[in-house]
DNA sequence: CTGAAAGCGCTTACAG
DNA sequence: CTGAAAGCGCTTACAG
């Protein structure tokens, strides 16, 4: 009753475990194999119910066929909301290519760091949002294929990132051709994530741009300071940095009584639900997620195949505006 | 600048590599060995930065340290918005006894399963929602240790599921405490799922129970039916399958000018985001997400620590109801 | 066209 | 207290 090896294979079918191995991997050799024998090998491992056992091969080709998918809680509430459809794209390309994913939320404990980067158990690894402090070294000495994934840093990795900074300006831009001189930026509380400064700049640079660089305001703060400065700012319309904040802006701004968009418009990053089945409805950058999903997997399989030789690579993917019913022309 | 193996930590030690193993592995027989030895080979294994390959350690050892996280698309919705919460749980104590996740969302091709079943890759597995079809047959197969997380079955299973029909009989007791005759259940359009006739099971029962059995309306079908229900059997409560369903709802009654709570009450299950964001906020019966991964992962160790000896146990979690202001009494 | 042999890097009885 | 040896189940030059 024991799992069939491929040595049962190779008595039943008269050959060798080489030439198991062979035929059943398709490697080049296969093809002097004369097709009876292949067949012949072929239907004893299906008679015997053969299954290669991953471990032997993982260590024998040196392969795990397994990508990671790393980051270091806390996970950015940029990537939360949108990380199902990243994996699906990432899980996409991954499993066509026939390999798995091994997800790794690390603690804070640099030890199982070390471990994970350095104990072979995978081909390479998607790093999302933040390429922490042991990581890149482990990098470097591992030689391990990796992508960061909405993430920026200077060491020499690929990187696959929504274009945040063009994403942001273009939604500036709708507010302001909407008639808003008085835009405010509202980030919340967050842990320090790049695209919180690559909004800014942009938001900034448009507004610049329409010689209202006195009205940039940015909020850094919780929802009772954005409340305290509607009032006494008056902005016509908010820009919030992520839709968690807007969901919750819509309910704080309802419960005030303040009438969106009538009194102020909103808009937001991101298209991931609810952002379609608010009240009203969110106008929104929605960010390329799947398409983030599936560059990233692509990278990494290129750099396993190339053995990691090929230079980092950055890609940046443009987010598109959609336009609902939260933003309108400013009051009066 | 090769990685430095087992071999070469006992040359630098000066000993064998079966006591290597022994000390670094902590195995039974290193109690044995004297302080000062092994604190050599600890040394020497610092030093030369010796990480144990784990391929090799999967393969003489047979274990991989790995539990998959496996299902088939469609994922329910039931799962989806909760699925991040679940797969804290898992991960937390998995972590902790050093295993980690093989996130496998397996096609419908029929190939891809047997070999994640029967390839050896990993130890045990959680199976989300769903016992598909070639899937029992596999797991006899391979006696691999498995826990159902959130699905039913009749096969020998274990099974960790939250407590479907007494949260749903807790809810419309709630309404009915309110003042509530007519309350509905809306279920949409959902791929099958247990949970389904659970929650109806429950909102059944305590209908009939308080005399209220002609009141039973149960709709499968989308908004544009249920807006039509609303109009012509008036009930002053709805019951949404889903908190995606909940949140669309609040949208669509909304736009049709209908009060929430004042004409209707709207409750939901899950509460997850934005359940407490939404306008008004939503009562909510809590599934108790975290428990269940816990409890699952905590499960398929013990299985695999017991070498899948353990009888199939059903774990049963119970709901919670948190009351929000999107019920209130009925008008009138 | 096919196989014997070495090797992947560990663990684990077993012997002394 | 410690090591030699067999074994985990494959892959892959290499030889013929």
């Amino acid at each position: 009753m024991k799992r069939p090896t491929i040595m049962d294979v190779a008595r039943v079918s008269g050959v060798s475990k080489t030439t198991v191995s062979v035929i059943l991997n398709e490697s080049p050799a296969s093809s002097r194999v004369p097709a009876d024998t292949q067949q012949r090998v072929r239907t004893a491992a299906e008679t015997l119910g053969y299954r290669p056992n991953w471990r032997a091969k993982a260590l024998a080709s040196r392969r795990t066929h397994t990508v990671g998918i790393i980051y270091a809680p806390p996970m950015p509430i940029v990537i939360r909301g949108n990380y199902e459809s990243i994996t699906a794209g990432i899980n996409e390309v991954l499993s066509k290519a026939n390999y798995h994913i091994l997800f790794a939320p690390l603690g804070s404990n640099t030890g199982e760091w070390n471990k994970v980067f350095l104990d072979q158990r995978m081909d390479g690894c998607l790093i999302l949002s933040r390429l922490l402090d042991p990581m890149p070294e482990l990098l470097a000495q591992s030689r391990m294929p990796a992508v960061l994934v909405n993430g920026e840093t200077e060491h020499p990795v690929s990187i696959v990132n929504p274009d945040e900074v063009d994403g942001s300006a273009q939604m500036t831009e709708h507010l302001v051709s909407l008639g808003h001189r008085r835009v405010t930026f509202f980030v919340g509380h967050q842990p320090p994530h790049y695209s919180i400064q690559y909004r800014r700049a942009g938001y900034e640079r448009v507004l610049r741009g329409h010689g209202l660089g006195a009205n940039v305001a940015t909020i850094e703060a919780g929802f009772d300071a954005f409340m305290e400065h509607y009032r006494t700012a008056r902005p016509t319309a908010v820009i919030c940095y992520t839709h968690y904040i807007a969901v919750k802006l819509l309910q704080v701004l309802w419960e005030a009584g303040v009438r969106v968009p009538q009194d102020i418009s909103v808009a937001t990053y991101s298209n991931a639900f609810p952002v379609e089945d608010t009240i009203p409805p969110l106008t929104t950058m929605a960010l390329p997620t799947e398409q983030i999903g599936r560059r990233a997997a692509e990278m990494v399989l290129e750099q396993i195949d190339t053995g990691g030789k090929a230079p980092p690579k950055k890609v940046i993917l443009k987010e598109t505006l959609i336009v609902r019913k939260s933003t309108a022309a400013p009051p009066g």
